[in-house]
DNA sequence: TGTAGCATGTAAGCCGTTACATGATTGA
DNA sequence: TCAATCATGTAACGGCTTACATGCTACA
């Protein structure tokens, strides 16, 4: 990374720039984390509370954001705020770095793989429970996609929240057909699944 | 993780199980590397070469694995193959850890969510590289399914190969749509979009 | 009164990468 | 002969997580 900052740096800056959300000026940590818990992880991730408090001190320190103590309210808080040079070294990463491919980590995907070694049963569920968490997911993004109506402000992160929810209603039909196709293939031949026993027990 | 062995660990030794690839027992830390460029890095990672010695080594320390010192070839190296415990080990990983839901990590996504800071031609070209990418990947991922033909033993993989092509071509479609979104509306209000370098309004 | 949420940090440690180091074999 | 590929490792270090530590505020 050119400035010696990593993607997560610039994904928080990026986060802090559209402020917006409370009267006062800036963010907090705390809100930061709100905020990628809430958007940031269904793209990039949402760092632990321990890392946003590093990634704000590293930032602090190269200048591209501004500690205001905010003694205004109930009780003191440390409130971030970005710098021109941290606007600056935003607009330097989108337009002088090239965006890497995505990387995708599918523990299901990476189970199924497997699938000869895994018990009928417990691949199914496998396979359900996966669904399960595709619905809840697709739900949260989906009163994210809610929550930015349709100004013109909001029109990339709202294009964005949809490229997620049409990716979720996609992995669904292929979860839903490669489920079918298991449950089919092991009613036609229950007689001679070269599956092994599963013995469970502990290694070493 | 229950043994102590991270999802890697797991992966690698799953390559190992379905080893079938020379007519040598067990595999070199290079082909390993080798297959999981192959493979493994369309739903998991590829590991550093340096990363799956040390994989390895743990594996072997922890008597999942058993090294081979192969003096047969032209020149000496040494072969891993799975132990009964390793196979125990990871029919106990596939059938009493949960499979976590996966993480997805969009360098554009990202950056499309910085969408209003971007140039529209960068934003352009954002989308044409990805574009290319998944044209890319998605070769190099037909390749292996069409190596993995249609038998039995290979069903599985199929499978998931057959997901991977699913997902690619999802995405194609949508990043195509998001393109086009972004190029009509862009023809529509040249107007009130700075035509050269972008100074959107600084926040504060 | 006690628990959940707000708020901020430090320390230990794992996972994984890049850089470094070494050397043999194959084929243009 | 020279480069690419095969082959195996160690060292330094970055990024991120969990665990730990602290304390205030709102509310049931």
């Amino acid at each position: 990374m050119g400035s010696g900052l990593s993607t997560t740096s610039h994904a928080l800056l990026g986060l802090l720039v559209f402020d917006r959300q409370t009267s006062e000026e800036g963010m907090t940590g705390y809100e930061l984390k709100q905020r990628a818990d809430y958007t940031l992880r269904f793209y990039w991730v949402s760092p632990a509370m321990s890392q946003i408090y590093t990634e704000l001190g590293r930032l602090s320190g190269q200048g591209l954001v501004e500690p205001i103590d905010d003694e205004s309210g109930k009780r003191p808080t440390r409130r971030y705020r970005v710098t021109v040079a941290g606007r600056a070294a935003l607009d330097t990463w989108l337009h002088s770095t090239e965006a890497e491919f995505p990387v995708l980590k599918h523990p299901v995907a990476l189970r199924l793989l497997m699938g000869q070694l895994i018990d009928p049963r417990a691949l199914a569920d496998l396979l359900l429970n996966y669904q399960t968490g595709l619905r809840e997911h697709r739900a949260d993004l989906q009163a994210v996609r809610d929550m930015l109506g349709s100004n013109r402000e909001t029109a990339f992160p709202a294009m964005v929240a949809e490229w997620g929810l049409d990716y979720y209603d996609a992995e669904t039909r292929i979860v839903r057909r490669i489920a079918d196709e298991i449950a089919r293939s092991w009613i036609q031949h229950t007689d001679d699944v070269p599956h092994r026993r599963p013995r469970v027990d502990t290694p070493t």
